[in-house]
DNA sequence: AAGTTGACCCCGA
DNA sequence: TTCGGGGCCAACT
């Protein structure tokens, strides 16, 4: 399956995560890597999310926030409020950059995909 | 080839 | 409580 030296790139299984999560829930970048056995590499699927624009396929990036609940990556959209725009069309209230009820919303990979 | 960066997270003062 | 620094791994220059 896997080609000579061309095992499953990192960023796909984090946009793999990503897609994974259902409209109106957000998750943070430390969930995902934790839930791809790399909790050390946190830093990576924020990376991960900045190759998101080269993905196959769309990816709900808007729904990925920090574990603060505040929206990190807003600045690296089109537009800075692309990303609070979209979260708001799918129901998440956010206010100054800040996902309310952030514990509610909150979707763990871990917990929901096993 | 080596150094720097980064859509983060954790801990100590 | 707020503020600062270190760690981490991979991609980018």
């Amino acid at each position: 399956m896997s080609q000579a030296g061309k095992n499953v790139d990192f960023f796909e299984q984090v946009w793999q995560v990503v897609r994974e999560i259902p409209p109106g829930r957000v998750t943070s970048y430390g969930a995902i890597a934790k839930a791809l056995g790399a909790a050390k590499s946190s830093r990576m699927v924020g990376y991960a999310m900045n190759a998101s624009h080269a993905a196959p396929v769309d990816v709900p990036a808007h729904r990925v926030v920090n574990r603060n609940g505040v929206l990190t990556g807003k600045h690296h959209f089109t537009d800075i409020n692309t990303m609070q725009r979209r979260l708001e069309s799918e129901g998440v209230e956010v206010i100054d950059d800040r996902v309310q009820r952030f514990d509610e919303l909150f979707w763990d990979p871990l917990t929901e995909l096993g």
